[in-house]
DNA sequence: CTGAAAGCGCTTACAG
DNA sequence: CTGAAAGCGCTTACAG
C-alpha cells in the first residue's frame, strides 16, 4: 500500500504538507504541484480508515431499512445514495427484516465503525436510537416517527389519502372501501384517517369499509375478498401500498371485476405490472425524494447544524 | 467514546489482555470474567476503525451493481447480505448506473476503506479490476465474466433458455421468437444461443425470429411489436428478462393476444404483476443464491483460500 | 500467561 | 508557511 510518506518523500516534502495539499489547504508553490504529481504517479489513495480514526469520524452513513426487496425502499435507497455521493459519503445498507434485534446490531455497528450518522426507516415506533445519540451520531427518521425527538422526513399520508378518495367520489363511486396497513403503524392509520375524512365530507358512512392488512400482497387479496363477499360490497377501494393493491386486483379479477368499472386508488405505482387496468388513481409516493431529503438533513447535522428537530414533509402527487 | 483502556483500567488489567479476551484468546481466570464484566458495564464497543487500521483489513465487503432499482439485483443483494452477516461482515452497496467511471470510483473507495474484498456485477466485460487486485483485495464477478482471471458466479443461461424453449415446442407452438438483451452482453447471447439450439433441435428455422433489446421495459414492447407486425409472425416468444416481458405482454395485449394462447417463456418472475396471464413458462433466476454463492467464494478467498479461479454455476429452475 | 511498547496511516496543534 | 511529533484505538511480537 502506498502511504502518505511515500508521496512525501517522492515530492521532497513532509507528510504534513502532503496532507495539507490533498485536503485543499493553501501551500506555497511549487509544493502543491510536486505533491499532486507524486500522488498521481504513485496512484496514491489516502487511507480512509486512518483518516477516520484520526478524525473520529468516517465519511460513511448507515441506511437502516426493514426490507431491501420492497421497491419503495430501494427507490428510497437510490435517493439517499445519490445525495450522499455528492458530498463524498458512502452508504452502508442495513437490512433489518423488521427485527428490532438486528436493528440494534446495526446501531452498534454504526458506532463501532465511526459512521457519521444513520438514516432509519424504523421497524417500530419504539425503536431506541439512544446508542447512536449517546455516541454523538446524527440520526434522521424516515417514513415514520420514532418515540424520540429526531429530525424526521415523512410524506403527508393524510392529505394524499384524502385527495385520492375525493377523486373517486367525484368520479361517482358511492361506497369506497379502504385497505390500509397494520393498526399500530403510523403511516397506515394516517392513510385510513384521510380516507375517512373524505368519506365523511362526502356525506357517506365509512362503517364496515376499513380493512387492515400488513402491506404484503396476500393481505391485500384477503382484505379485498372480505369486502367483496360482504353483505353490502363497495364499488371502489383505496389501497395503502402497491403490493396490497396487486393482491386486491387479483381478488377483483377472480370475481370478474376490474377498474375503471370498479374504482381504485393506490399508494405507490405499479411499475412492474404488465397490464395495468385503466383508470386507477395513483398516489405517487416520492421515495427517492424522501431519501434525498433525509440525506440532506443528516448531512447538515453532520456538518454541525444546530437547533431543534425538524420534520420535513415531502409532497405527494396524484396521477388520476 | 469508551476505549479499550477504559475497560482495562476498570478490570485492573492491561489493554492487551482486554484485546485477547474479546478476541477469544485464552487467558487465566478471573481475568476473562473481569474483562467481560467491565466491557458489559461500560457498554464497550470496540472501534472497528482502529482494528481495521491495525490489521490492514476491514470486515467489510463492497457489492458493486449496475442498478439497485432492478429487482434482480436487490434479491442478489439480499443473498449477499445474509451470507456476509453470518461471518460478521458488513456490506457496502455501490450503485454504478452502468457507468464505468463510477465503477472505478468504487474500486478506489474499496481500497481506501481497507475493505476485504468486492463483489462485482460488471457494467461491462471490459471492467478493469486491477486496482483491487493490485491492492491485494479479493474480487468475485457475478452474473457475467470480466476479461480477467477471476472467481465468477453465473447461471447456466444457455441450458435454461434451451429447456424453456423446449417446453414451448412440446406445447405445440410452431414459430417461437426470442427477445434477448444487447448483442455484446454475455448473458444475452447465451440465452439467445439456448433458444436457437432448441429451435434447431426441433427442426425449425430460427431466421428472423431474434430480437435484441436492452433489458428495459420499452425495448421489450418494441421488439414484440416488430415481431407481431412482421410478415410471418410468431405464435410464441422467449423473453430474456422480466422487464422486457412486461413490455412484450403490453404489445401483445394491444393486439388482443395473451398467454396461454400465445406462448411465452420468461427469465425471472413477474412477482409484482397484479394479473399474470396463465401458462407463462417462468425460468426462475436464482438471484439470492447467486448472491450467497458469490459471497461464500469471496469470504473463502478473504480467509486465504488459494488456487486457480473457479466458476460456480447456480441452478435455474423452470416453472411451467 | 501478561504487560509495555511499537506501529497501522492519517491530521493538526505547536514550534520555528 | 512548513515540519516534527503526538495521538486516534486497536493488535501482537517481544520480553519477562
Amino acid at each position: 500500500m502506498v502511504t502518505i510518506y511515500d508521496v512525501a518523500s517522492r515530492a521532497g516534502v513532509s507528510a504534513a504538507t502532503v496532507s495539507r495539499v490533498l485536503n485543499g489547504k493553501k501551500v506555497r508553490e511549487p509544493y502543491g504541484e510536486l505533491v499532486r504529481a507524486a500522488a498521481e504517479e504513485l496512484g496514491y489513495q489516502p487511507s480512509r480508515t486512518a483518516r477516520s480514526l484520526r478524525l473520529q469520524h468516517a465519511d460513511v452513513i448507515a441506511l437502516i431499512i426493514p426490507d431491501i426487496e420492497n421497491p419503495f425502499f430501494t427507490s428510497l435507497a437510490r435517493g439517499v445514495q445519490d445525495r450522499a455521493r455528492e458530498d463524498g459519503y458512502a452508504v452502508v445498507l442495513c437490512n433489518t427484516d423488521d427485527d428490532p434485534v438486528r436493528e440494534r446490531e446495526y446501531f452498534d455497528l454504526a458506532v463501532a465503525e465511526h459512521m457519521a450518522g444513520a438514516l432509519l426507516a424504523p421497524a417500530s415506533s419504539t425503536s431506541d436510537v439512544s446508542p447512536l445519540l449517546k455516541a454523538g451520531r446524527a440520526v434522521v427518521a424516515i417514513d415514520r416517527h420514532v418515540d424520540q425527538d429526531l429530525d424526521t422526513v415523512i410524506m403527508d399520508n393524510h392529505r394524499a389519502a384524502l385527495d385520492a378518495t375525493t377523486v373517486l367520489v367525484e368520479r361517482g363511486f358511492r361506497r369506497i372501501a379502504c385497505i390500509t396497513g397494520p393498526e399500530d403503524v403510523e403511516t397506515a392509520s394516517q392513510r385510513a384517517d384521510g380516507w375517512r375524512a373524505a368519506t365523511l365530507t362526502a356525506g357517506r358512512d365509512p362503517a364496515g369499509l376499513l380493512e387492515h392488512g400488513d402491506f404484503r400482497m396476500d393481505s391485500g387479496r384477503e382484505a379485498m375478498r372480505a369486502q367483496l363477499d360482504g353483505a353490502d360490497p363497495p364499488d371502489a377501494v383505496v389501497v395503502g401500498n402497491s403490493l396490497m393493491a396487486v393482491g386486491a386486483l387479483q381478488a377483483m379479477a377472480s370475481r370478474g371485476m376490474t377498474p375503471p368499472d370498479f374504482g381504485m386508488a393506490v399508494f405507490g405505482d405499479l411499475a412492474f405490472a404488465p397490464i395495468v387496468p385503466a383508470g386507477i388513481v395513483i398516489i405517487e409516493t416520492p421515495a427517492r425524494e424522501l431519501g434525498s431529503a433525509a440525506a440532506s438533513l443528516l448531512l447538515a447535522r453532520i456538518k454541525g447544524a444546530e437547533g431543534a428537530s425538524r420534520t420535513v414533509v415531502v409532497e405527494t402527487k396524484i396521477r388520476a
